[in-house]
DNA sequence: ATGGTGGCTGTGCCA
């Protein structure tokens, strides 16, 4: 069984390349991020023709999150697409119980640039998250929380770190959030199972940055320790980033036994 | 080289 997250930079364009991939990896559950489309404008019965139903948390131009599955997974349960007290008007979380399994899919804040107020809404929004996830991982013994975390855990996960010292993406307060999860027991499931270096996730458009393996390991995916024991793999998949007219993230794909 | 590209909007914003 896979679960992955994918950062897709608008559905409206990528949604062919999100279908092929669906039949190419056969997920059970799928999280994507920025569809940049309200709910109205996502047509349900290209997933449903291949066997996928959606709960989708859209929003106009900006944003928007879904989870994709496998109908045969049954209804799920407790679906909610707010951070529990945090008034945000954007479109960032959705999650939802299959059976067992809770999952919880997000796209996190950018940030723009640490003395930006996009910054200080980030560190607000991550402050909220964490404190939501603390109360989920105590409440589900099975969690998979996965997506665009826009942080990049350590100067590993950075083709350049010289560059992006303390920079957004990789200042300190930023990864500080990112090990407070790591604390409450959840595993950073890629940097678990992959050694390699340079195991990104995202390249910018700009400058080459895919040609020039210009990347940074920024969509993870985060398993609570009963997961993690049924874990058996977890991979960045590069080849839609190779695709024409990509999204600039990988998919990150969880293998679960 | 303070740029570059891409998506969506609306003549800029966001990543």
């Amino acid at each position: 069984m896979k679960i992955a997250t994918w950062n897709v930079n608008s559905l409206n364009v990528r949604k062919p390349q999100v279908l092929s991939w669906l039949a190419q990896q056969q997920p059970a559950i799928l999280g994507l991020q920025e569809l940049k489309q309200v709910n109205e404008a996502i047509d349900n019965s290209d997933f449903a023709a291949m066997g996928y139903q959606t709960l989708l948390n859209g929003q106009k131009t900006y944003n928007g999150v879904a989870l994709i599955y496998q109908e045969e997974l049954g209804e799920p349960s407790d679906v909610v697409c707010d951070i529990p007290a945090l008034d945000d008007p954007q479109r960032r979380v959705i999650a939802a119980t299959f059976g067992e399994l809770r999952v919880i899919n997000a796209y996190v804040v950018n940030g723009e640039a640490i003395d930006s107020e996009k910054y200080q809404y980030k560190l607000n929004w991550l402050e909220a998250f964490s404190n939501w996830l603390a109360l989920e991982i105590a409440q589900h013994p099975n969690l998979v929380v996965m997506g665009d975390f826009n942080i990049a855990p350590s100067d590993a996960d950075v083709f350049d770190p010289e560059r992006f010292k303390d920079a957004v993406l990789c200042s300190p307060p930023e990864r500080d959030y990112f090990n407070r999860l790591l604390a409450m027991g959840f595993t950073d499931a890629l940097n678990c199972f992959s050694n390699e270096e340079n195991n990104f996730t995202w390249w910018d458009y700009r400058g080459g940055g895919y040609r020039r393996n210009h990347g940074l390991r920024i969509d993870h995916i985060l398993t609570s320790p009963a997961v993690q024991a049924k874990a058996t793999a977890c991979h960045v998949d590069k080849e839609p980033r190779g695709w024409e007219r990509p999204s600039d993230h990988a998919p990150v794909v969880l293998t679960l036994a």
